[in-house]
DNA sequence: TTAATATTAATTGCATACACTAATACCTCT
DNA sequence: AGAGGTATTAGTGTATGCAATTAATATTAA
């Protein structure tokens, strides 16, 4: 039982949530069947039935009689994602911290330290950013608890375009440095009460600044596309 | 745009969750698209949507080319979902606490006193269950955070039917009460983080239980089935 | 010109037909 | 009788066609 398992449905929608993460399908953009159809080779079957399991999962928006668009992300709602991301990944690391073993803690701390060098040497700031991902992700899974893994995870995956915005503001990339910093210290404490609060704020923070962000570059949200930041943005 | 834009896949799909949640459909039941297309007088492509989406949403369980079973729970992965609950739960109560209107409060104080009145009066076990659920479900959207909200929801779907089988387990009535007494204090004199204390290991203790039940009775998980409790076990 | 309406085109929802897979029954041989 | 292989059957995955619905375009009236 390899990959081959994969039906023609999965192998479109894997292409689809690929193509929305890599921003190449931007939010409120829409997808037709028939087009998809045969662009993949395939008959509108599989595509409607990639479709309907992409907007069970909220990546896309379908209404009856209606196309199927990417799913746009208004700032009011994204906050209340990072909220909800802040909560969640603050109940995992309360776990984590008394349930992560001595290696997973080490392997933790190795990526806090490969950011810092990176960060310390003007290092690129796209590893800075899959670092920073990496971080919050093994905290995650130290909780060891697969549903709130899986629920965290998947929030944090919807937000994930927008949490990397912070590499092109202007002093996020140290705040968020210092901000690991007092995590990884309460998690090495044993404190999960503290750690907790760290994350928590951590994360709120991150889609505070975001929203300042938007704001101040006056963006219409409508054409804001996260993916677009990394090549439109002066550094 | 009324209800009568369901599509047929929307009415079936809502068809099958009902009959999940109901116990009509047991867990480990198979879902045979053929049968359920002349059952409902459709053809079978709406039938194969409503599975898609009901799979999506780990309600039931689908490999290639094997037929849809409902999802089977595990006493190790209910434990965990009692578990993620209890934090999801604590997280929103956090937020209820500082959030909950004058209204919502009350809305959610006459509640428990309703419970605390069927209680006393030895009134219906499942009125009680169904009251019980109203708290739960007050105190999360009391966070008003759509996000939050959902992930929770639905984990608390997720384990609802076994949720409920407390009111056949000796004492468990009771002490869900004053559990639920710990709780609404904690609310009303604002103390978000005793709010967050008492719900977690509320809900952590409801999964306890339900363990320590199924192994009291040596019920093989395998023909374990939660909505069954009720006609079954002897009260 | 603009707004409202009719007409056409594009696209979705569903049914049916067929191909492929996996399970079952059946047979053969030892 | 039992093990092993083959035919049969049930059931899933996909393609195609058609009807219903929505979006786009043309047309008309003010």
């Amino acid at each position: 039982m390899t990959d081959h398992d994969l039906t023609q449905a999965d192998t479109v929608r894997l292409a689809i949530e690929r193509e929305i993460f890599g921003g190449q399908l931007a939010p409120g953009d829409a997808l037709e069947e028939g087009r998809l159809a045969n662009r993949f080779g395939v008959s509108r079957t599989p595509v409607r039935e990639a479709i309907t399991q992409l907007a069970q999962a909220g990546l896309i928006t379908k209404r009856a009689h209606k196309r199927a668009v990417v799913s746009q992300l208004d700032p009011g709602t994204m906050l209340e994602l990072f909220e909800a991301l802040a909560e969640l990944e603050g109940a995992a690391v309360f776990l984590s911290t008394s349930r992560m073993s001595e290696s997973e803690k080490n392997a933790l701390k190795d990526i806090h330290e490969a950011a810092a060098e990176n960060l310390h040497s003007d290092g690129d700031p796209n590893e800075y950013a899959d670092l920073g991902f990496a971080f919050h992700q093994r905290i995650v899974r130290g909780c060891h608890n697969t549903a709130l893994i899986d629920t965290t995870e998947w929030l944090a995956l919807r937000v994930l375009p927008y949490r990397r915005f912070q590499v092109v503001a202007p002093g996020r990339l140290q705040r968020n440095q210092t901000d690991h910093d007092a995590i990884i210290s309460a998690i090495f404490a044993g404190d999960a009460e503290a750690a907790r609060e760290e994350i928590r704020r951590h994360t709120l923070e991150q889609g505070d600044a975001l929203m300042r962000f938007i704001a101040l570059n006056k963006t219409s949200h409508a054409d804001f596309h996260p993916n677009g930041l990394f090549k439109e943005q002066p550094l």
